[in-house]
DNA sequence: AACACAATGCAACAATGTTGCAAAATACTT
DNA sequence: AAGTATTTTGCAACATTGTTGCATTGTGTT
C-alpha cells in the first residue's frame, strides 16, 4: 500500500478518529471488497452502525473508496487505487463477483472497454460486474 | 411486444392471477426498467406489498425478468427480451441508468464485449452499466 | 490547558425485505 | 358445471437496512 492510514486521512482533510483508522485499516488489509455487513462483523460492538454508515459515506465522497453495483441489492466498497480526488471517481477498471462465497474483487489491471452508446445517451461512467467463480470456489 | 401477457404466463407454467398479469403488463408498457416501488406506485393498492415481491422473485426465476445492477442500492428489473429460460439468463445487453432522473434502460442493440480476465475466473455473466445523463434529461 | 469544532453514540424512526398461516382464487377432474 | 386439490394472495408480525436529531465525547488548534 501507498500511504498508511494515518496519512490518508491527513491528506483529505479528515479528522483521525479511532473508528475511521479501524476502518481503513480494513480495507488497507483486505484484498477484496467490503459490505456495511463485513465491517460491521469485523469491528465487533466497537463501532456503532451508525458511525459505520457514516464513515462509509465520508469516504465515499472524498475519494477514498468506491461502492460497486451489484446484482444482488448489496452495496459493495472497495479502496480507490487510481487517482480519485473529491467528488471525482476514476475506478475504471472491472469487477468481478463470485456466485459462490459472494466475494467481490477489483481487478485493477483488466480496464474497462469503450462502449459505444446510441445518440441521446452521455456517457459518465461505464461500470462493468463479472460474476462467476473465484479461484477459492472452482 | 412477441408474445401476450397470458400467453407468456402459460408458456412459463404460471397460474393466470390478477397481480401477474397486471404486474407483466406494466413491464411490456415500459420502455425502462422498473423498481418493486416503481410497481408499488403504478398499482395503487390494489396489491399488496408482499404479492409484488413474490410475484418479481417469481419472474425472475422463470426468466420473464430480469435484475440489473446498479450503484445507488435500488433493485431495477427489466423484461427479458432474449431467450431466457428457466434458470438460464442471457441478457447480455448494455444498461444505461441516468443519473438525473434514475430511469435504467435496456440497450438492447448494444453487446457486451467480450473481457478476458486473469486464470482462477471462471466467467458466468457480465453485467455493463453505464450511467450518464439520458435524452430527457440533457 | 482551554477553546471551537467535528465526530460519535444513542434513541427513535423510516424504508425495505422476509416468513407463517388462514382465506381466497385458480386449475384440474369428473 | 360443480367439487376438489393446489396454488396464490393478504394480513400480521418480524428482521434487516438505512436515516435523522441531539446530547456527549473526542479531535485539532491556539
Amino acid at each position: 500500500m501507498l500511504f498508511g492510514v494515518k496519512e490518508t486521512l491527513k491528506r483529505n482533510q479528515l479528522s483521525i478518529t479511532d473508528s475511521r483508522k479501524k476502518i481503513l485499516e480494513l480495507f488497507m488489509r483486505s484484498n477484496s471488497a467490503l459490505a456495511h455487513a463485513d465491517i460491521e462483523k469485523q469491528s465487533g460492538t466497537e463501532f456503532d452502525r451508525v458511525t459505520i454508515y457514516r464513515t462509509l459515506q465520508t469516504f465515499v465522497e472524498k475519494g477514498i473508496i468506491h461502492t460497486i453495483p451489484t446484482t444482488d441489492n448489496s452495496v459493495q466498497y472497495a479502496l480507490c487505487k487510481d487517482a480519485c480526488t473529491e467528488g471525482h471517481h476514476h475506478d475504471n477498471h472491472v469487477h468481478f463477483m463470485c456466485d459462490d462465497c459472494g466475494t467481490t474483487y477489483c481487478l485493477d489491471h483488466v480496464t474497462v472497454p469503450a462502449i459505444t452508446l446510441p445518440k441521446g445517451f452521455k456517457v459518465t461512467q461505464t461500470d462493468v460486474v463479472i460474476s462467476g467463480k473465484c479461484m477459492n470456489c472452482v
